[in-house]
DNA sequence: TAAATTTGGTTTATAAAATAAACCAGTTTA
DNA sequence: TAAACTGGTTTATTTTATAAACCAAATTTA
């Protein structure tokens, strides 16, 4: 009848950060956190754990001196993003 | 952008009582209980949390002389499980 | 040039939610 | 009448989300 649903999605902030990654593909840790509206504090948060998940990697880099952290999609967060579209309409029919 | 989800609904069990209701109107717990998968208690918890929104109604009654739990999903339930489909949508453009 | 402020985050602490396990009242079966 | 089953609820534990505090380094202000 319904399909599981990939727990990693049922989070506003996480679905919001991966559904703006699969257009933009890389974002930058400020950019992000203006996009999704999000502390900066859950941000880390939540980044983290898609990334343990391996739905985007983090880099650690520098931007004009500053430090910056640099979020990219992978093709196993695409895939599951994907896989939990499909798998959320059996519940809307 | 992205519009706020409804959080009564991210949670995949809440989200599938309500999707059933949706087509059946009212539903038997043991009816429920199948139809989701899930435990007796879990289920107890979210159809209760599901009558504080509004959104279904609770029916006590007996069937063969054993309690019988009746759940019914109200006009309010049905609208904002179809803005949340809405609100959903912008999700995956 | 030293104190204050800003940047770009991380870590810790608290509150809320999900889940499992224990429990309970009543009924039926052996 | 004791054991087992029905139809759940309640309690306790774990997980998750969020807010608040914190931190190092860079920059600005006085």
């Amino acid at each position: 009848m319904f399909k599981d649903l990939n727990p990693i999605f049922l989070s506003q902030l996480r679905l919001s950060i991966i559904s703006h990654l699969m257009v933009v593909r890389q974002a930058e840790f400020g950019a992000l956190k203006s996009q999704t509206g999000a502390s900066a504090g859950n941000l880390s948060i939540q980044i983290g754990k898609l990334q343990e998940a391996g739905y985007l990697t983090i880099e650690k880099t520098y931007k004009n001196n500053y430090p910056l952290t640099l979020c990219t999609i992978t093709e196993v967060g695409i895939e599951a993003f994907e896989d939990f579209y499909k798998d959320l309409k059996t519940y809307f029919e």
